[in-house]
DNA sequence: AATGAATCTCAATTGAGTCTCAATAAGATT
DNA sequence: AATCTTATTGAGACTCAATTGAGATTCATT
């Protein structure tokens, strides 16, 4: 197994960052890193529990939610805006560029959108085509309603 | 039984839905859901209530109707509509789901897989931004390993 | 009135996430 | 090695909101 040295490089990094917050490397915080690289993509708390205990039994639930944010801290994971409380995370480094842009074809506005399940899919078509992923983008043509109405547009730019 | 890998990725994919909605996957909807499976063509809630009650006796009535909406939003079945009461419901199969493109570079070929979760999520996000979808299309954009060693692909299509 | 599909109500249950605390492990110092 | 200090741990209690099933109710058909 193992993702080969992109494994070690962030353990080392993840490592580095515990020391210099005087936190200690543990079996237990291993097991939780360890069970970072079955995720596909995003993942929530508790499918990290799970897959935790799969390598180190010992594994608690209270290890996991106390790792979590020194995950995110360190800048391994990213939780993810699901404008919905924030029940998913995800590993940085791939999956950032991802966006779905929003094109209204009557202001001409663009937005852009972090679309943080479209890694997801890239991996299962990957895994099943054997093929890589090079990058996947996420087109949403629309119109809006109140522009038709008054003529302009009053909404902000994000 | 399972209906192979297909099962797990709407399964996956009904989760993502669920838990961008804040809603949880009970072992109920997981009844409810694999009794999907069961179905040919169309079916009544009251067929899905039988069917997965023998996947588990504790799925209710209350339980299948509650989660029959849940299906239909996140784009795993539809209603059919038959004269003005809605009582039937089917899958959407492969042909009428959301498709996502995904392209070879490396060999030139287009692959179309299903993306269900991926079209509700345009469809939120144009919302929230108060837009109206008209077009929405996931482009993948990928390249065989494979073809980049020998020089060819001899992988089918599905 | 009787049937059956669908909805509604409500108390009980579940589940995700947090918190406490005594026991333990790891470092540092002697 | 022995001791001291501090970080870390798991078990389980706890919170709060989502979810549940049983059964009552509605509504349209017959």
């Amino acid at each position: 197994m193992s993702t080969g040295s992109q494994t070690n490089e962030s353990l080392d990094s993840f490592c580095d960052f515990l020391g210099s917050k005087g936190l200690r490397m543990t079996d237990q915080r291993r097991g939780v890193f360890e069970a970072l690289f079955k995720q596909n993509g995003h993942f929530t708390a508790e499918q990290l529990l799970r897959d935790a205990q799969s390598f180190d039994e010992s594994v608690s639930r209270a290890t996991v939610y106390r790792c979590l944010p020194l995950l995110v801290e360190s800048g391994v994971i990213r939780k993810i805006d699901v404008g919905q409380d924030n029940k998913f995370y995800a590993m940085n480094g791939v999956s950032e560029t991802f966006k779905a842009q929003v094109i209204c074809s009557d202001c001409e506005r663009i937005f852009d959108i972090d679309a943080p399940f479209m890694e997801w899919y890239g991996k299962n078509v990957s895994e099943k085509l054997g093929l890589v992923v090079k990058d996947q983008r996420l087109q949403v043509q629309a119109e809006c309603p109140r522009f038709r109405e008054v003529g302009s547009c009053s909404q902000s730019t994000n």
